[in-house]
DNA sequence: GCAAGATGTGGGTATATACACATAAATAAA
DNA sequence: TTTATTTATGTGTATATACCCACATCTTGC
């Protein structure tokens, strides 16, 4: 067995690495790639509940209230009881918007510059590959 | 932006997937994926330094500090110090060396369901498109 | 309408990750 | 040789991630 090998450290440390691009990419607007992803659901989705949240990511919801929790703390998410009465309801406060504007010409930025360097046709390529590979492994 | 297109998002995303999927299948052996690889390190490598370690990975130094020190509680590992005082020298245990021993076919197993899947081709084209998107990103 | 099951969420615990700072030890400079 | 600098590591703090379990609420069967 050679590290170098195993798919799944491969993709581990290149989502590590990009992360860590991003995330120096998007400090000026005081996000993190993660959050300004979780931003943008939260944008995008209509008034979404915590399990909404974790289905579109595609993490465990304990994971998605902690990472909502340290957004909420910063003032750029609110949450309130939806009519069901289990569920919590997400939703931008101004400062979380303000912050998505900012945020989104950063990551722009740099994911452009990524997309130049792949070529469209590489970067489908990319795309194919990782569904494949996900698509091998979805769990029951 | 739509969290579909953000390179770095879609690869966290399938890095966590692969992750999930390589921690079940190594479950019976008792170590994670990201701990079986850091054994493999600790084996391959001649009695590697933490900061070795971290270059190896790609981590940062604390967190390869922090990953051995589970190792270390689990007694897979042990360290001692080395010529120069300041380092710590890494070293597996008989139960590091038999846990490598029992999860190796059962990385190999699941690493070779994949690559069936991908062939090839594909393998290599996933590989060069990861080096090309980190080589991109490379801090100074 | 009430009991039984299903569902959404939070909390406990553990691992993984990284940055900034502190410390000790080795090396270079004076 | 004494001092300054570089280097290897650890610590504090914060976020990210996931499993299991508890609890509250909703839904269904009767």
């Amino acid at each position: 067995m050679s590290n170098e090998d195993c798919l799944c450290m491969n993709l581990r440390s290149a989502a590590l690495q990009l992360s860590r691009s991003y995330d120096e990419a998007l400090a000026p607007a005081g996000v993190s790639a993660n959050q300004f992803s979780l931003l943008n659901y939260v944008r995008t989705l209509d008034a979404p509940t915590v399990k909404a949240l974790a289905e579109a990511s595609g993490l465990d919801r304990s994971t998605l209230g902690r990472n909502l929790r340290v957004l909420e703390k910063q003032e750029l998410v609110f949450m309130q009881a939806g009519s069901d009465a289990r569920t919590r309801e997400v939703a931008l406060t101004p400062a979380g918007r303000q912050a998505v504007r900012k945020a989104a010409p950063l990551w722009q930025s740099i994911q452009d510059g990524l997309l130049d360097r792949l070529g469209d046709e590489r970067r489908a390529q990319l795309k194919e590959l990782l569904q494949e590979l996900t698509s091998a492994v979805v769990r029951a």
